[in-house]
Parts: structure tokens; sequence; C-alpha cells
DNA sequence: ATGTCGGTGTCTCACCGA
């Protein structure tokens, strides 16, 4: 905590031991917390989703569950998440205030979206359900801020950790940024900073970025 | 089918999830 306020950050996070957080860090004022728990499941312990209110923007921070293998129990308990997530992303858009839904969908939302789609058919991050999923969430009338900035380009946010996958640029894009009408507007830039995939002891997911104007 | 990591407990190796 200190060196992230030594950093000029204030922080808010949702951890949990092992494998599950997620984290919202600010620099200009502390983020007033919302929610930490998706709802619509009280037995649902995983630290998945936190949601705060900074300077007049409602910021959901996700970590979608990876799903596989499916079928199973891990791919019921993705798609159900999913069904929650989607139910509450509805009631954030008619509440009317702008949002940014941000982080790892563990969704590959496109053919285009993957280095070689026809490995990934059977997997839970490419299945036709999960598209079919995040397409209707997105036609709630979200933007998928990358895809606005770069429509036809091939941008990827994760190249996993076997088969040199980052050396041969096979990678897929599953972090995403939605944003509410409101913001489509006021979207400047958006992008990916590769360079950090290729650290000594880094990530498999590289940063993702938007910038948004002022009101 | 395969591969590489990091975290954890069985604890300086073996496993599991990603």
């Amino acid at each position: 905590m200190k060196a992230i306020e030594d950093a000029g950050y204030h922080a808010l996070w949702h951890g949990q031991k092992s494998w599950n957080g997620v984290a919202i860090l600010t620099r200009l004022e502390q983020p007033v917390e919302i929610r930490r728990i998706l709802p619509g499941d009280p037995e649902d312990e995983q630290s998945r989703y936190l949601e705060a209110s900074i300077n007049g923007i409602v910021v959901g921070c996700l970590y979608l569950p990876n799903g596989n293998p499916a079928p199973g129990p891990k791919f019921d308990y993705k798609m159900g998440w999913f069904e929650r997530f989607t139910k509450h992303a509805s009631q954030l858009l008619e509440s009317g205030t702008p949002v940014v839904l941000t982080g790892d969908y563990n969704v590959i939302p496109t053919e285009r979206d993957a280095y070689k789609p026809e490995n990934w058919v059977k997997d839970a991050l490419f299945l036709p359900e999960v598209r079919s999923a995040f397409q209707t969430l997105v036609a709630q009338g979200w933007t998928d801020a990358i895809r606005r900035i770069y429509p036809h380009e091939t941008i990827y946010t994760f190249w996993d950790f076997f088969r040199n996958s980052f050396d041969r640029d096979a990678g897929i894009r599953i972090d995403h940024f939605l944003l509410s009408q409101h913001l489509t507007g006021r979207l400047k830039a958006a992008g990916v900073d590769r360079d950090v995939r290729g650290w000594e002891k880094t990530s498999d997911h590289a940063p993702v970025w938007i910038e948004l104007a002022d009101k």
C-alpha cells in the first residue's frame, strides 16, 4: 500500500489467496467504492469484481472466469457469472451515468482477435456461446473501445507462456474496455503496451489503456 | 496433444489453474 501511495496513487482492491483479484488505482482522488460483489449469487466467493466512482465516472473492474475445461463445472461457473454480469451491466446503463467496464473478460470476441482461431474453437475463451454472450452484452449499447479506435487492425492483449507465443506474436485479445454511450464521444485514444509483455518475469497479459477527454 | 509459468501444500518437489 505504501509503495502505491509513494507512486502517487489511491487504491481500492478486492483480492483473495492464490488466483483472483481486482483493483482500481487513481491519481486525482480516492475512488469511492460502490460494490465489490457482483449481484445475483450470495454463494460466489471469488474476488472478481470491483466497482467505484471516480471523477463522475463509474468504473467496473472485472476478472471474468476462464471457464476451461469446457464443458464442465468451471464452464458453467463462467456462463453463470457472465449472465449476472450482463444483467448488472444493463442496470448500469439504465442508471444513466457514464460507465467503463474493464478487465480480463476471458473472451476472444471474433476470429480476427486470435492468431489462429482454429486452435481456439473448443476453448472456453472462444466457444460460440461465449462469443454470443459477449455480443449480447455489447449490444446493450456498449462500445468496445479498442475496436472503435482500431477497427481493422490485429490487436492482441495476451500471449500465453507456451510455445514462444509472444515471439511468434501468437496472441489473443481478451482484455477489453466497454464504454457507455456518454463516454464514446470522449474516447481520444486506446492501445496496448506490448513492450511490457517482453519484460523479464512479466505477466502473460500486456497493459491495455484508453484515454478519455474531459467533459 | 503440446507447452510455461506462479502459487500452494503434500513444502526445496508435485500438483494445479491459467
